[in-house]
DNA sequence: ACAGTATCTGAAAGCGCTGTCAAGAGGTTT
DNA sequence: AAACCTCTTGACAGCGCTTTCAGATACTGT
């Protein structure tokens, strides 16, 4: 293992100072085509590469930029780390990930690791911080928050409306004759589940349905509690015809208890779901679903930290829920 | 933005030297009670956090290890990263992940980006990379491959035998009854494509069951390729009864394209994939499938590079891959 | 009481780079 | 020819930390 080339070993064989070879690495001043020659024929030959650690602690700038996300193989965030990464692809950024695992320790603990390590800049990706520490946290650091919206930082936040994305599609459902609309929701802690049950009781009033609490169980959003979920809705009532799960994970879950039990669907029971993973468009039947635009968010995060890292305006990037069609959902056979 | 504290600082309200807190900070040397005292005040008192930079800088080892996965969204990969991270946990190093994206130039500036880090180790996931690249690579930097097994660093790979894998699914289909086998492959490049080709020929052949050329079709691991593949295969043989998919991904176009067209998994055609992704099990109705523990791989992996990093002696760790039947096999019924 | 030893601590040099500052070279102007 | 610029370049002081080295102190044993 060979010791690793500096600046200096290239400023020695080129014969100029190691300023001058600082200077045509960064660009930050003139020199004269000789010199440049002479140097860039040394970087070749040494196969010279600069230690970023280094340049972070000369500059005070770490050129990586920490992600807080809350599980890397869970397939929303997959997808949202993702667009986060194509998005820093040509900038001179880096973004550097950890999971929180949706525990508040673990996030505050992710963001440690991160701070220590002098991000430039910091994503949040939805967990349990509370939005006063997060907004004070956004004095000392530049930060976005994606999924959630944090007053007196919106310009920050990426979000999309949890209400009105559960509405579109709790309206599908009510628009295909349904009226004994099931929700398997997401848990009480989290503030999506709760917007996404609002939009679903909201939805209901409208339409002069009352609210019936037997008609809504929550999960965890993994699919084994949507199944759970399934299967407690059946015992509970049997006139349920259609089912609004608050993501496609847990309607994945359902849909296997309703497979398990020989109930069709959408012939049955028709089943919407909540993000858009890429695979429910692949389930069977495909998944009708609010599609929540993850990659693109991701993308968005991290123009974002650009601009506010470059002192740029921030652009005011608006993202709405769209309710996808497919075709676990029909209208109701009147029986 | 209050300036961020250095361990002068707490030197100096502490009272002691820097090296001092150096020293306490790193448990270095042993330190007199009252200074340790004075210095703990101090650090709390400020709030002061080393900086990881400075540390690597001073150090030679930057304490972050770099990941070259293929793509953070892919489930496959997505599990792999999780169980490399969950495996650097409790140390303290961390991982940082790029995408290579199946391209060997992508990777390869993957690779320059993580070492002009100078990241203290490398994992690799898969990929184009070359095995003598790596091996050359392996001399400057310690390195453990993951999915891939390379000649002269064997105690470095982690992998699991495709062929063997690629067998038991097929034989398993076999002992149901079935003979007309078809098989989507993997894009020819990718050698676990191969492997898993090989194998299925393998036992065919060890079966006396006559290889058919137009029972196999390639797709490129996505859904939608497994879907075109069905279709193809079809049109081409409507003597099926059972299908071969290189990975669950094809598996689930596969059987949508079957859904489509009405055919019943598993009573008119019995699917098996590959990987076991998580999702795999909710998929309707479960699929059988040949297990490749990513996560368990990955943490290994983590493993692995601990043992090198401290020079302890390496773990020998074998992976094998591993028959889960569910739901979409079942025996052939005599027609 | 004194050399010898074991402990603790600070000074200082460096890790590899950047950025300020001032000096030297060359060119203009009057 | 003197005074003044403009350009390019090197010295040098950091960035925040670690680590050697040697000095200071406190204990041994004889």
């Amino acid at each position: 293992m060979s010791r690793t080339r500096t600046l200096n070993d290239v400023a020695k064989i080129a014969q100029v100072s190691p300023s001058t070879v600082s200077r045509i690495l960064n660009g930050t001043a003139v020199v004269s085509p000789e010199k440049r020659k002479q140097v860039e024929t040394a970087i070749a030959t040494l196969g010279y590469r600069p230690n970023v650690m280094a340049q972070a602690l000369a500059k005070g700038r770490s050129m990586t930029v920490g992600v807080v996300t809350q599980a890397i193989s869970s397939p929303f965030y997959a997808e949202t780390l993702a667009g986060i990464e194509q998005g820093f692809a040509d900038s001179v950024y880096h973004p550097m990930f950890i999971s929180g695992h949706w525990r508040q320790d673990k996030e505050l603990e992710a963001i440690e690791i991160l701070t220590a390590r002098r991000v430039d800049s910091l994503i949040i990706l939805g967990g349990n911080l509370d939005d006063q520490y997060l907004l004070q946290l956004s004095q000392q650091i530049p930060l976005v928050a994606v999924g959630r919206f944090i007053q007196g930082l919106e310009n920050q936040c990426i979000h999309i409306d949890q209400i009105q994305g559960a509405a579109a599609g709790v309206q599908h459902l009510i628009d295909l004759g349904h009226h004994r609309i099931a929700h398997i929701a997401g848990p009480a802690s989290h503030r999506d589940s709760t917007g996404r049950l609002h939009g679903y009781q909201q939805v209901l009033a409208a339409n002069d349905i009352p609210f019936d609490p037997n008609l809504v169980v929550s999960g965890n959003f993994q699919e084994h509690s949507g199944l759970l979920a399934m299967e407690q809705l059946l015992t509970r009532d049997t006139s349920i015809t259609a089912v609004f799960s608050a993501n496609d994970q847990m309607a994945s879950g359902a849909r296997l208890a309703l497979y398990r039990r020989g109930i069709r669907v959408p012939e049955d029971i028709s089943i919407i779901g909540f993000d858009d993973l890429f695979g429910s468009s692949y389930s069977t039947p495909p998944l009708t679903t609010v599609r929540q635009p993850g990659q693109e968010m991701g993308n968005a995060a991290a123009q974002m930290v650009l601009s506010l890292l470059e002192h740029r305006k921030l652009p005011s990037l608006i993202f709405t829920p769209h309710l996808v069609v497919r075709e676990s959902t029909t209208r109701l056979r009147h029986s």
